[in-house]
DNA sequence: ATATACCCGACTAAAATAGTCAAGTATTAC
DNA sequence: GTAATACTTGACTATTTTAGTCGGGTATAT
């Protein structure tokens, strides 16, 4: 189980983004010096975001991306999602009766893996943006 | 996050064990049957569960596997190790004082992204194998 | 003897990951 | 109005990981 940049970076980037004041374009340039995120890759990543509506953009000098809504209100689910990367426990197709193994039951430990996968996505439900904040130095 | 086929094997195989008396040897040719999986990548999983000391071997003519253990005893996480698929979730090296790209301080998603792993591997802490039987058929 | 079944290291095809690249467009500052 | 900044988009690629396979064993029961 591992989890991957492209998450990971995500989160990252608005998190940083999200110390500064709310309405303040903050440029991908930036937080890649910041960070040490590849700027190309940002850029991936933010686009996105951005088509699904976590943060706008405004172009031109001094442009940037800035946060939708208050950080407290952006989960770490959404983002996750917003990236693409899903939490994959099972081997079969969840909607599927089939089983794993092109089988027409679900295997023996289907039930353990769809509890996993339940109790993994819980963790990104209940954490947002703002929780990686508190109690943290401005170490940038 | 996606759990690779090897973990979910070894579990797989080790919850279709647990349903033999205790001393019966089960071959890994029935195990492939039933569940289907690969006998000769089963015999890569168990030859890593064994060095573990999750099974012993019998070897001969109606020899197989057998569990070392109760599978009350036998925990999804000492699964996990035996064959070294762990939990990762930060993007450092744990024990250095690096934080991950390299930099001399751990980033601002660290304690998240630690959490989460504690959390993860919570879970496969407070499994076992026996939890995998209770409420269910026999449907091999 | 022979069949069964474990033992072990090395190898490989395919998929996923972690980016890069090229060629833009919109906006602002001067 | 032109230069500079910064977002936009799709395609492309090297590397790594995964999910196995292969070949040639050894031990044991019948
Ligand atoms: S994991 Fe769903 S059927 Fe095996
Ligand atoms: S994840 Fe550990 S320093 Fe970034």
């Amino acid at each position: 189980m591992k989890l991957n940049t492209k998450s990971r970076y995500a989160v990252m980037a608005l998190a940083d983004m999200s110390k500064f004041p709310i309405n303040n374009p903050v440029s991908l340039r930036d937080i890649s010096l910041r960070q040490s995120i590849s700027l190309l890759y940002l850029e991936q990543i933010f686009l996105k975001l951005k088509k699904n509506e976590i943060v706008k953009s405004v172009r031109g000098t001094n442009g940037g991306y800035v946060l939708r809504r208050d950080p407290k209100n952006i989960k770490l689910s959404e983002i996750f999602q917003a990236v693409d990367q899903k939490v994959k426990t099972v081997g079969c197709k969840k909607d599927s009766k089939k089983g794993c193994n092109g089988k027409s039951v679900k295997c023996i430990t289907h039930e353990l893996w769809d509890e996993l996968d339940i109790y993994i996505n819980n963790f990104f439900e209940n954490k947002n943006l703002s929780d990686l904040l508190v109690n943290k130095e401005r170490n940038y």
